[in-house]
DNA sequence: TGTAGCATGTAAGCCGTTACATGATTGA
DNA sequence: TCAATCATGTAACGGCTTACATGCTACA
């Protein structure tokens, strides 16, 4: 547990640090993990409940986060504070640290380029599908949006969500037209 | 290397299927990699070399594919089909298992969240270095586009390069958009 | 009384990468 | 003759997931 941290670690890292100025005790690995569910989710990785308490023993390792245990019932409770090594140790990272190509997983492409193994109607209800998926998840990624509202420290947040209802809605426009105008 | 092919195994059988009717006597792991990078790279993986070579020993060990040894020089050379059992399980494969919604591993995205740790030029820099990336993987692709032409047989590779451009190009107009609107 | 949500972890194992190792062939 | 390309693998290991294990709290 004395690895560096990975991309993860830092995007988890990241959103801690929206709490720096709070008076909260910090968050709960489970508060964490919903939090990744909102916004990590749509464009990195929702990264596993075991990893999400991994990740932030790890970072308490290298002291980037503090931990404020809880003892209150027979369970301990454990809240995460970034501290100020951890901002600055993130802060180093995204200004040292170019980002790499975004990697694309997706499998729906990936089966369309073995569309003759399948045929044009599996194709055709394949993509149907998935541009209805696409409409569910949009619909995820508005409700977030809308919770982040037009303050000025959830700009960024913000810009995120709308790149991200961007692409979606261009996405489905492509698969649409794949379906009329190649599949038709 | 008896364990059930991942999505990464069909990926490459998929490749493999696409010289089904030729009368080569099939690819090298070296080829098919080359391959895989002109297309699955795309929009899946590339698999390093090694695992191109661990996941045909696997595809060989159920007999998805044939290997025919070439004992030309003092190295023995493998070159790998696509049998009848590998085609029917791809198709069953196909048939049978519903795509995942694809996932992104966007870490461009992921650091904009973070854009209230690095100032807003650092975080235009960071969106224009992509939008120039973004043009020269759209060219890359636009090379591969060229050489599938208009065969009926590449029609799915075609379709599925197609929608790539479409994505690169879409990708662009919303980062410039951010550029312009939210980051000007 | 029981179930859903809150809360924390360990263990096993797979997917995939990087580093390492080896050697033939082709062309500048 | 030297470098690039073709060609094939092994070993080590990291990141992440799934399955398993535990227990509290609130509420219907």
């Amino acid at each position: 547990m004395r690895q560096e941290p990975t991309t993860t670690s830092y995007a988890l890292l990241g959103l801690l640090a929206f709490d720096e100025s709070t008076e909260s005790v910090g968050l709960t690995g489970y508060e964490l993990k919903r939090r990744a569910d909102n916004t990590l989710r749509f464009y990195w990785v929702s990264p596993a409940m075991s990893q999400v308490y991994s990740e932030l023993n790890r970072l308490a390792a290298l002291d980037y986060v503090d931990v404020h245990e809880d003892h209150g019932g027979g369970r301990t409770t454990r809240h995460y504070r970034i501290t100020a090594a951890g901002r600055r140790a993130l802060e180093e990272w995204l200004a040292d640290r170019p980002p790499e190509f975004p990697i694309l997983k997706h499998s729906v492409a990936l089966r369309l380029l073995m569309g003759h193994l399948a045929g044009d109607p599996a194709m055709r209800d394949m993509l149907a599908t998935y541009a209805s998926d696409l409409e569910t998840r949009r619909a995820e990624l508005t409700a977030v949006r809308g919770s982040l509202g037009d303050a000025e420290d959830l700009r960024f947040p913000a810009m995120v969500a709308d790149w991200g209802l961007a692409y979606y809605d261009a996405e489905r426009a492509i698969v649409l037209e794949l379906l009329t105008e190649r599949l038709g």
